[in-house]
DNA sequence: TTGAAAGCGCTAACAT
DNA sequence: ATGTTAGCGCTTTCAA
């Protein structure tokens, strides 16, 4: 059942020389090492022959590094999160390190223990999109050494951060209405997650600074009257905090035979590839995404391979994609 | 830079047992050994206040079995896929596996080279969506002896095959149509895939025995003025292979300021769920995601842990959502 | 009831 | 120019 794999002793053997000679070769330095050509050339042929894979676990743990990065995620089936996993694998896999992905679901319950799981197979770094906060995060994050990077929802100010101020967003987005609206309503789904109350919370602040009538509608089935009635009897302009919010509001505004836009502007936060096919198209407030998922792979290199001190924050403007519903 | 990591030994020093023991307590066989309640308690509390965390690899290395699967994927931010690792990767972490992900972009150059990549870090098994024809994977499955699960594109009939039946499909999506066509155009991407060639030729094989006009046309700069062609002077019944498609279609359409939908019925092999918000909304076929990703995982560990033989050839079908525009 | 020691596959310092 | 050997962290057999 388990056929053995081929390993360096077994070349070594097949050669008559040594295990080391055959890792020189077989790294490349056997002209560094002054191993004779024909020498070489055998234990290459030989290594074919034999189809040797190396056994990379062996070496990383010879040398302490296993070239392979951990990757928390809340839903890699969230086209936003794909797209971060995406480039961040493609990154790392172009500087040799692999990515170990694991998604949290947002369960706060299983973080950490998710995050001592990729500890656990050694990863040389690790790349978060936490849903916990920091604090409930610490005890873990103490417990290894390895350097950590959050993309898109902070941690603290000793941690390295890549993303948007969410705060600010939700602050400035109301300006992106074509008509200054007269009152704001919000849906959301359940606020369980830091970074998305921020950006609400900025949006209210806004409306109170501007002294705007605002109301903040987490969707679910409770909530559905109330929800139609904002829909049928407001003039409202409408915030969506991400996409999967905006398409739960139209299947209650299409179930129930109204059409969402004929008297709300409405903003979505949040990017999506359906939003220029639909109709009217929608607008909205696009995350960097690109920019965060490569900055993360480059912040955690550095820190990785240049031991460079953690805590530093870099962070990045929304884009507004204004189309027609704004 | 490199702090040092805790590990059994330090454990055992502090401890004043041997590694054996503080191993036996560790992983639960203290009562088999017989170890004092003492001295267990002792070390495990031993272990929680040096922060003590396994290396996996070390254990691996030992015990020939990594925990891990190898997943080869074309583009995991396209959402049918994204769907497939999202949910490769929680049954697998269900049983206790994890999962390592390369993106080919279906470069299938590279494809070997990844699969040997994956092969290099011990995994146990792999579930590939291979971008070639199985006479050039052959090399490295015959390198490797761990198992290997085709999924959604086909091995041959020795390597083990969860998926669709690319061609049938193809055959049988033009009975979806509402009113039966007089002429067929199926829109797709350069179709360098051979499934995705079967799934043409599928369409094609019905005309032909139907003695319905067809045309098959990739969707390209070069292609433009035939495409609007079709679109404006035709009464063609449309297919697009995948959504992506379908969307580069109707930025054709919409940059020619001409409505796709007026004259012409389509069908999408593929769903997105932007179909349903769209309007019209998307008639599709759609590929049964969850039960290919679950089998694919079952079916895996069925070999690495049943030892059971290759072969097996999990075929499903796939669903009709049809909704406005078929 | 516990410890010593071998060995998984690999690398690299040290011998020869 | 090439081989020997120690050791990475862990498990497990065998001995005590």
């Amino acid at each position: 059942m388990k056929k053995k794999k081929v390993s360096l002793g077994d070349i070594a053997k097949a050669c008559g020389v040594s295990k080391a000679t055959v890792s020189f070769v077989l790294n490349g330095k056997g002209d560094q090492f002054n191993i004779s050509k024909a020498k070489q050339k055998l234990i290459k042929e030989k290594a074919k022959e034999l189809r040797y894979i190396p056994n990379f676990f062996a070496k990383s743990l010879k040398q302490g590094e296993t070239m392979t990065i951990g990757l928390l995620v809340p839903d890699m089936s969230d086209p936003f999160y794909a797209q971060i996993c995406k480039i961040i694998q493609e990154d790392l896999y172009k500087k040799g390190y692999g990515l170990f992905i694991i998604n949290s679901n947002d369960n706060k319950k299983e973080e950490t223990g998710l995050m001592r799981e990729l500890i656990q197979r050694g990863i040389d770094g690790m790349i978060i999109i936490p849903g916990n906060d920091i604090d409930v995060l610490i005890p873990v994050l103490l417990e290894t050494h390895i350097p950590v990077v959050f993309t898109d929802r902070p941690g603290d100010n000793e941690a390295d951060f890549i993303g948007i101020d969410h705060d600010k967003e939700g602050y400035n987005i109301i300006r992106l209405f074509r008509e200054k609206p007269n009152a704001i309503t919000i849906f959301s789904e359940e606020l369980t997650i830091t970074p998305d109350q921020n950006f609400v919370n900025g949006i209210i602040k806004y409306c109170v600074d501007k002294k705007l009538d605002y109301k903040h509608i987490p969707i679910n089935k409770k909530n559905e009257q109330i929800i139609l009635e904002k829909i049928n009897h407001s003039k409202d302009a409408f915030i969506t905090v991400f996409p999967k919010t905006l398409f739960k509001l139209l299947d209650i505004s299409e179930n129930n035979k109204t059409n969402l836009f004929k008297q709300h502007q409405l903003i979505c936060f949040g990017e999506h590839v359906a939003f220029s096919y639909m109709n009217p198209k929608i607008s909205c407030l696009k995350r960097p995404v690109k920019l965060l998922a490569k900055q993360s792979v480059f912040r955690l290199l550095e820190r990785i391979k240049k031991g460079k001190p953690h805590g530093s924050h870099f962070v990045q403007k929304c884009i507004p994609i204004l189309r027609e519903t704004h």
